[in-house]
DNA sequence: CGCGGCTTTGATGTTCATCAAGTAAAGTGG
DNA sequence: CCACTTTACTTGATGAACATCAAAGCCGCG
């Protein structure tokens, strides 16, 4: 399950210091770095569950997340997939006790924990910290719901080749890839089924636009598919 | 258009004062309650328009809004139907410089506007206000994103039943009420064409769950709807 | 080695969007 | 205030898009 824990990196030199932490007081900044967690985890690994108290304030360092949600009969639903620098610690932290939503590793990802109690009480004490928080939890959020609003315009052809678009663009930044998930969780993403993500990913190789091989995407033809990300 | 407009109401004296600016510090209530205007919109008014410069902080104190994004050729999404005490200028005023979508009136509203500037140096000064606006925006977008991953789960009769329930339980907490939006705009709300909007109303009807004329909604048989609203 | 979950393709049926056409309502200009 | 235009509403007919069902191969895992 997890593979690694306890305190690698001090968070003086860790890459998000500059990018949320950067004016924190010296000391509130120790006491952070004394007192988070820093885990590892592989793919498949639970990071929370849905329903689990809330007790830190989490961030990813590297790898990749998925975030979902259970419904009705044992089915799920997939809200979005996590990169790094992607506020993830911050969906519900401060309106629930509890998560409503599950997280899970699909790559090899480091993550941070820093205690809840730590974090609001620099908030309470810092306001520009708290304003830096505000700021990335509303981006965060309207990220997510733009990609939602978008995803539900298109028909399936449009969906698929969105999300095919944004692990080649976004995430891996190469033409050729390892899909991190299944056709299953693919469907669960962006509202269809499994047999139709399959269906039209073999109607996208048929075609010339990507090469399939298992998990492994070529993108042949990014004009194409970026047209048929465009129509839905 | 616009037909009120004025420091009508103290904000010492705002319902809205409990709820979130309760441990304001008092030269800090006074400096809001100075500097906010308060105005009154007509059903159909424009709020704000997507791309609008952001200047304000804003709620809602009665009244009704929607919350809606400009698509590809002229067409419309509507994100959430807004009530007082969701917090509505809490969705991107702190992500961007600008609206990223539009807010008109859908009934006679009240609002209140607070200077960005004055706001975000009050939460810079004061942590508390600062964790409790994180608290409410994490509330509001928690609300929405769950709304919309409903939606997406329910066939076109579940999220008719869906939005009639809504109307009935959450906003007039009647039977009997009248629709504040055009059969257009349900559609652009849930997804669906105004056509089948239409014919779902009529389909209900026929089968003696609500009454309709014209804008005007009677639910006849409410354990019916919420059957038909948790199957989708 | 066998079981369960993932993947794939085909066949079938339902749901929904689209097109069409007409009525009603509401705003607009003379 | 009335003709005119536009917008909202409504119903029916049709076809496309998509879900569902079924069957079989594959793969990883205990």
């Amino acid at each position: 399950m997890m593979t690694g824990m306890g305190n690698i990196t001090n968070c003086k030199t860790c890459i998000y210091r500059s990018y949320l932490f950067s004016n924190l007081q010296p000391g509130d900044l120790s006491r952070v770095s004394l007192s988070k967690k820093e885990k590892e985890y592989d793919p498949g690994d639970i990071i929370v569950r849905q329903g689990d108290k809330i007790t830190s304030f989490m961030y990813l360092k590297s790898g990749l997340l998925k975030i979902s949600r259970a419904i009705s009969d044992g089915k799920n639903q997939i809200i979005s997939i996590a990169r790094p620098l992607d506020f993830i610690g911050l969906l519900n932290v401060f309106s629930n006790n509890s998560y409503q939503f599950g997280i899970t590793a699909i790559e090899h990802s480091t993550l941070c924990f820093i205690d809840l109690k730590l974090m609001k009480d620099i908030i309470g004490k810092d306001g520009h910290f708290a304003l830096k928080l505000l700021e990335k939890m509303s981006g965060m959020n309207d990220m997510i719901m733009h990609n939602r609003l978008l995803i539900d315009q298109k028909n399936l052809r449009g969906r698929i080749a969105y999300i095919l678009l944004f692990f080649s663009q976004d995430v891996y930044k190469k033409d050729k890839f390892s899909l991190p998930v299944s056709r299953k969780e693919i469907a669960e993403l962006i509202n269809m089924r499994t047999e139709n993500v399959i269906r039209i990913l073999s109607e996208f190789r048929r075609d010339r636009i990507i090469g399939i091989e298992g998990k492994i995407i070529r993108i042949l033809d990014r004009d194409k598919l970026i047209r048929i990300a465009e129509f839905g």
